[in-house]
DNA sequence: CTGAAAGCGCTTACAG
DNA sequence: CTGAAAGCGCTTACAG
């Protein structure tokens, strides 16, 4: 393969034909592995795209045949550790169907205007192929929404109140299962209630981690206190720590995701008070550090990169539309126990 | 803007022509902001963009015109500090300039072939705009290395032995600085020696940090240990501190990244060393969670999304044959001092 | 200031 | 099994 003589122009379908004495269309056909080439010609050609280092051009079969193996995400950020997660697994999942993978950040993952989203999710789909849509987070809801009709999209989201219609392609995890299994786990400690830092939601409704908490709490009959509103960083435990390490009553804390947790255990220290010895605290998403904190992070432990993998599955299928389309969700939350969790103080 | 009438068949240029009673050169002239158009002509073919909901085709305006606006960025990893928050500094830079931005992810970051690293980079060039190399690992620098003559690219570097020339587009934050300031506060401190564990190294010269490290020593006098061979995360960081908490002559460790140091202070805390009461750790990168740490994390913060936008600035510029071209190094380190770092055990 | 032609590098029918 | 045509949606000269 001729990789160092690369050139301005680069070498086209009828330059290969040339080459090999045959007709441009010919080239098409053996590398479109097209099946009525006799293996003589196939051969010529075939030598003739390696001598010249010949390379399909993407953007002109894009351009003539309409489709285009891309695919791109559509995130309010990068950085956190379930997005990032879920775009490793998707870029590995698509890399291995050579499909290549664009990104854009959808800004203001708060207050943005819907007319600022939609010209986004416009440009994104300029770009051609499909479109992954994260949308935990009202910036994502509403980049979903504004997907327009007929245009491939999957969308990764909170564990849907039901599950949706088979024509709308969405992942998730079972957020919902994962809340519950651990505000379990806190009260078969022995505390008497859970208290709950909250990521922010996607959307007004309770989101499924609250009500996994809620429904724990319920079914145990336990009180029911409201939950704290968080951000997605450690700034957002700490400051809900803060609050918490003044009330002797509170024993136990579950957070709506581990950097949550972080800032919980960094103010309960700052005030003297010890975890798990008087507060239990578990976080959500098992990230890379969370096993070696000190003390180490209970947490449920949720397979983001599988979930960005599934998403880019569905899409695939529903583009190449091969294979089954529908909505599948992914493996099943698992609880870590670690240190972080233990009976409260004066427990028998 | 017609958004919801989205079909299939997309409405091309001659469409507005027809709308607007022009040829469709003169749509054309007015969406390239070409200036010799009559106002009046201008204000018909607006409306008639407007009202079919037209959207130039990215796709044929690169086959066309051979440019493209995009870029896309090779890496080893997405979702490690550095790595991410770098993609994330030039996805902002580069939505700003609205160019396109695509991630290809690298295979093996070690043993990786090298026929491989220059398929992907083939794969990625075939997508047409520039290239941007992460080369802080084996896989980034072969990835920069296999980059064909003539292609529009800007590599992500460890600090260069010396500044390139100046046709190699090159970022890097001055990594040999931030070890030479962090191993000096630390020996400020008392102690005698600073160990240091490291990242892997893109090359088998010594990395910058390793230098930057071995020069404070060297100026202070102090004994020069060999450092350490970590990994990225806070595994090997773990490891290398099991090593280390059984040696009482240990009292200062300097790590590759927080993420190691995060794995060293659990370690030494197992072995029931104290930190930084028996031993004084610190930290690179600043990551988000590091200020939340019990002990917080003594650090050097390096902007390493400051550095995703120069590199994209400086892509762009060679693209765009404007402004000027040349390697800039950006911010400077700047030391982040915190819990984890103190004088040596008996010191006065 | 505006239009008619040729072409970017491919594919999709249509012929043979 | 293979070739000649038309076209994907745009741009770049060339005309006027």
């Amino acid at each position: 393969m001729n990789v160092t003589g690369h050139t301005r122009r680069s070498v086209s379908i009828r330059d290969v034909a040339t080459a090999a004495g045959v007709s441009y269309q010919t080239v098409s056909r053996v590398i479109n592995a097209h099946p009525s080439v006799k293996p003589s010609t196939r051969e010529r050609v075939l030598a003739a795209i390696d001598e010249l280092g010949f390379r399909r051009s993407s953007t002109a079969l894009a351009l003539a045949s309409g489709r285009s193996r891309a695919v791109t995400v559509l995130t309010a950020n990068t950085t956190h550790h379930g997005y990032a997660s879920i775009l490793q697994g998707i870029e590995e999942a698509a890399r291995a169907s050579s499909y290549a993978v664009g990104i854009g950040v959808l800004e203001s993952p708060d207050g943005a205007d819907g007319a600022e989203v939609a010209a986004q999710v416009q440009r994104a789909a300029d770009t051609g192929g499909g479109l992954i849509v994260i949308a935990y987070d009202p910036a994502g809801v509403r980049a979903l929404e504004a997907v327009p009709e007929g245009l491939p999209v999957v969308g990764v989201v909170e564990t849907p109140a039901r599950p949706p219609g088979g024509d709308r392609p969405w992942v998730w995890t079972d957020d919902r299962e994962a809340a519950y299994e651990a505000t379990r786990h806190l009260l078969s400690l022995g505390h008497e209630t859970v208290h709950y830092v909250a990521i922010p939601s996607s959307t007004r409704r309770t989101s499924a981690r609250t009500s996994g908490w809620q429904q724990a709490l319920k079914e145990a009959g336990a009180p029911q206190p409201r939950p704290v509103q968080g951000s997605w960083g450690p700034a957002g435990g700490h400051a809900a720590g803060l609050r918490f390490a003044g009330d002797r009553a509170v024993t136990a804390i579950l957070c709506g995701n581990d950097d949550l947790a972080l800032g919980v255990i960094r103010a309960l220290h700052e005030k003297g008070r010890s975890v798990p010895g008087d507060v239990s605290v578990a976080g959500f998403d098992d990230a890379p550090h969370s096993a070696f904190l000190t003390p180490s992070l209970t947490t449920v432990r949720l397979d983001f990169t599988g979930l960005g993998r599934s998403a880019f599955g569905l899409l695939h299928s529903v583009l190449e539309e091969s294979a089954q389309v529908g909505p599948h969700p992914v493996s099943v939350p698992e609880l870590v126990v670690r240190e972080s969790s233990g009976p409260p103080p004066g427990h028998a």
